[in-house]
RNA sequence: GCCGGAGUGGCGGAAUUGGCAGACGCGCUGGACUCAAAAUCCAGUGAACCGCGAGGUUCGUGUCGGUUCGACCCCGACCUUCGGCACCA
């Protein structure tokens, strides 16, 4: 039988996927005696056809997966759908196919693409967010919490999305607009569900010690940035004229407290209805108080915003100093940080200075970085210094002080030292349909309930309005309301808000465990064998969201003795994105280019060779279609090479050819190899073999960088061509041939799938290629026997000459010196010192 | 403003521990094959200068300094750019 002469990528892929199917040879996972190993990409929306950034994603995951698993580990690689969520309800809005529908539609589009990209998921324990067996366990996890007092339903102000009509975690506002829809964002005061993140504030900074090997400190950065913790202390301001009300402050400059000259409540204060009384002073109030609030989020967080406010006309008195502070509202305190209230140092905070200049407010000068009294200054002085002005506390550094002052004011009750963090609890109650119900059920008579365990899941009601009202569809929904309280079995109504799905996020890689399990969310002896997930693949825009949500869920699980672990992640590996002219590839923009059109018209190789060659998997890449046609020529060089190297065994079939090594070519080439018996040309092919075995291995599992391990490839691929080339086929080194050519379609096989699979069986090898342990390579071979050694003076290059491995210095010293090259730059002259470095260079230093 | 990345040919990018800058690919140029073209194969390809030529010299990794025998790599200052946070007290 010979080979076909063309690459047709198609015929094969389409062949290839239809053959693996049948074996059900997608699945990694091998025995429980095997080491473990579990390669999680973030699982999709599904939104349809898989975009460019997916691909990439899975890509990169599958190739580690197929990797490792050839190397013996029992592999998890899953896949599943985060499939509530807003784009299937508002599709139902605007063309009326219901959630459901839409959403099981493009699941099935989506997990053909996968499978047409020769993804190696077990597709069979799918997890998808939106069935019932799956959300059951997400209302589960929402009683756990309830129950652990880590949920809970408080008033506050909270980010209302009106183009989404519903309220957003403070993580889901980007720079003050909606993370989904990109629409301003604006504050309403609400009656809303909360995990209360806030307790784990510390534990998740802590425990980042845990991930620095195995994350990005970029990512870390983020984490850090966003929990925003800050150490300082909280003084606690007496009202003046008033007995029982004190203002507590947040600040992280102690030291600074003689320097008070103002207080400050933010706009929307509570306390300020209460305390102020004089009619005057509310009316201006009311004034001030009206323009801010006309401010957006937007503005009033943009940086240049002119500072307005008023006087309360009360005071505060200054517990250190028993000084009469007049307290003030300004639009640059906010509600939501620290207290809400600030104690005023102008002459060290730039704000302050601001606002004090502006309204004649006396700026009081407390550090000094020379210890001196200065006259006028022209702006905030918030550096550190000596403390002036400050009773018995001038002349402390103000570092020293913030520790004084803080014992100071802990030991006389008025203050003490504080840690406080700009993480808010995460708001997890959305007003939207296409989610899982929150299983709490308002009694008229035992008032809030949860829902009894046995009585999940709350089913999500099929016939429904879907269009927004403000108000979740699910409460014009009678027959989902309307309940018997489990407690007194009276009227009772059900809560008609739904989660935000990134609580169903939080927690799907256990379930992963033990997919199918419908008495528990998740397999305990799974959970232990498999987690935590030893590599976690998905784009950086969740750092500061799903990132931050699933660890904290892992801790709550923790501290409830249900896993073993603190980190669901022990390593992430943040993808870049595909851009096309420099842009985000978007569906506005029109710039898109789908995985289908490459894999329809290049084939799925091609794809998969392409996106990771392209650059380094962790930045960002522009996609070329100059670039797909070279991925797709190299294809087409190996098919026409191996092919070629097929057919010299004088049989299509390995197995028949007349070579003279027949059982295990390896070993017999590297006996041939080290009994001197190979050309030279032989020689250095395989060395080259060897060396790429190497490089491809450590570029994958240890470097990440799948471009240069592919481009090894593509020299040894080079290499075999001038072979082919140069050495006439009577006196080719057969066996080698047969070698080389089979541990290139090895090592090709976890990029380009099919083709490898492909040319393997036209080799005459029974096994699909996929199941092939993957090649170690021999030191011994891989070792260069001649290294160039450069020749410096004065360290510029001026020579250079292949030596032995091992050549001692002295003798490299005296080629060296008698190098002709070297000699035009030192006659003359005085050689003041040799440096060599053994196997690399020498370095002649000469004096003119 | 604070924190964290990044900056290398015409382009995407290599250089793994301070030791040959530009691997590999794209593009371009030339050659082979062809009636011709496509495809393919081979060779060349950082810049400037010198030489008829073989060859040689100088410059060159954002900028300016520093450390070192030697710096894309380490240190200092700055510029540009991307990302995170941001009247955060």
């Amino acid at each position: 039988m010979a080979v076909h002469k063309f690459y047709k990528p198609r015929e094969i892929e389409e062949k290839l996927t239809k053959k693996w199917e049948k074996e059900k040879i997608y699945s990694l996972k091998s025995d429980k005696n095997d080491p473990k190993y579990y390669v999680l990409e973030m699982f999709p929306y599904p939104s349809g056809e898989p975009h460019m950034g997916h691909a990439r994603n899975y890509i990169i995951g599958d190739v580690i997966a197929r990797v490792l698993s050839r190397k013996g580990y029992n592999i998890l690689h899953p896949i599943g759908f985060d499939s509530f969520g807003l784009p299937a309800e508002n599709a139902a809005i605007r063309d009326g196919m219901h959630p459901k529908e839409s959403t099981i539609a493009s699941i099935d589009k989506m997990r053909k693409a996968l499978k047409r990209m020769g993804i190696s998921y077990d597709f069979g324990d799918e997890v998808i967010t939106s069935n019932p067996d799956y959300y059951k366990w997400t209302q589960w996890f929402f009683l756990l919490f309830y129950r652990m007092g880590l949920a809970e339903k408080k008033e506050a102000a909270v980010n209302w999305c009106n183009s989404c009509q519903t309220v957003l975690a403070n993580e889901q506002v980007i720079s003050g607009r909606c993370e989904r829809c990109e629409s301003p964002v604006e504050k309403r005061v609400l009656s809303q569900w909360f995990f209360k993140i806030t307790d784990y504030a510390q534990r998740l900074l802590d425990d980042m010690k845990l991930l620095e090997k195995g994350w990005p400190e970029r990512v870390l950065t983020i984490q850090r940035n966003w929990i925003g913790r800050s150490e300082g202390a909280v003084v606690d301001f007496k009202l003046d004229d008033s007995e029982d009300i004190s203002i507590p402050v947040f600040t992280t400059r102690p030291d600074t407290l003689f320097g008070v000259t103002f207080f400050i409540l933010a706009p929307e204060h509570p306390l300020i209805d209460k305390i102020v009384v004089d009619e005057e002073y509310k009316k201006e109030i009311g004034k001030i108080k009206n323009i801010i609030s006309g401010q957006s989020d937007i503005e009033r967080g943009s940086a240049e915003i002119e500072k307005i406010g008023c006087f309360t006309g009360r005071y505060v008195i200054n517990p250190l100093n028993g000084q009469k502070v007049p307290i003030w509202i300004a639009n640059y305190v906010l509600l939501e940080y620290g207290t809400g209230a600030i104690m005023a140092v102008p002459a060290h905070d730039q704000r302050d200075f601001e606002f004090a200049s502006k309204y004649g407010i006396p700026i009081k000068e407390v550090i000094s970085p020379d210890g001196k009294n200065h006259q006028k200054l022209s702006a905030a002085y918030d550096g550190e210094g000596i403390m002036i002005n400050s009773g018995k506390f001038s002349g402390t550094s103000s570092e020293k002080g913030k520790k004084d002052v803080t014992s100071y004011l802990e030991e006389n009750n008025m203050g003490k030292f504080y840690v406080n963090y700009k993480l808010r609890d995460w708001l997890i109650s959305r007003q939207r349909y296409w989610g899982a119900p929150i299983p709490i059920i308002y009694c008229e008579k035992c008032g809030m309930v949860p829902v009894p365990e046995e009585d999940l899941p709350v089913l999500l009601p099929y016939d429904i309005d879907f269009r927004p009202k403000g108000l979740s569809p699910l409460f014009y929904c009678d027959e989902f309301v309307n309940t018997a309280c489990p407690g007194c079995g009276g009227k009772a109504k059900r809560e008609t808000d739904t989660m935000d799905t990134f609580v169903c996020s939080s927690w799907y890689f256990l379930r992963y465990c033990s997919p199918h399990n419908d008495k528990v969310a998740f397999d305990s002896k799974e959970v232990d064998y498999w987690m935590p997930v030893d590599q976690y693949i998905g784009g950086i825009e969740h750092a500061a969201m799903h990132l931050i949500y699933a660890r904290f869920f892992i801790k709550v699980l923790y501290d409830k003795g249900l896993i073993k672990f603190k980190e669901p992640f022990i390593k992430y590996f943040p993808h870049g994105v595909v851009n096309l002219g420099g842009q985000k590839m978007s569906k506005s923009k029109g710039n898109i280019v789908n995985p289908s059109e490459i894999y329809n018209r290049y084939g799925a190789d091609t794809l998969r060779l392409y996106i990771l060659f392209v650059g380094p998997a962790d930045s960002p890449v522009d996609w070329s279609d100059s670039g797909v046609e070279g991925a797709s020529r190299f294809l087409n060089r190996v098919w026409r090479l191996v092919v070629k190297n097929i057919e010299l065994a004088g049989s299509s079939k390995w197995a028949n050819s007349k070579t003279k090594v027949l059982k295990d070519p390896g070993k017999d080439i590297k006996d041939e190899f080290k009994n001197g018996k190979l050309s030279s040309l032989e020689r250095e092919l395989c060395r080259k073999l060897h060396q790429t075995i190497k490089k491809v291995t450590e570029d994958i599992l240890v470097r990440f960088n799948f471009n240069t391990a592919i481009s090894a490839i593509m020299e040894l691929v080079n290499l075999m061509y001038k072979y082919q080339e140069e050495v006439t086929a009577s006196k080719k080194n057969v066996a080698l041939v047969k070698e080389v050519t089979e541990k290139l379609l090895i090592l090709l096989s976890p990029f380009t799938l099919f083709i490898a699979e492909e040319l393997w069986l036209e080799a005459g090898n029974e096994r699909s290629i996929h199941k092939v342990p993957w090649p170690d390579y021999d030191h011994e071979i891989a070792r260069e026997e001649l290294v160039t050694i450069v020749f410096q003076v004065n360290g510029k290059l001026r020579d250079r000459i292949d030596l032995p491995i091992g050549t001692p210095p002295e003798e490299i010293e005296r080629y060296a010196l008698s190098s002709r090259k070297v000699k035009n730059f030192t006659q003359g002259k005085e050689i003041v010192k040799k440096i060599v470095v053994p196997n690399k260079l020498i370095n002649i230093v000469v004096k003119n």
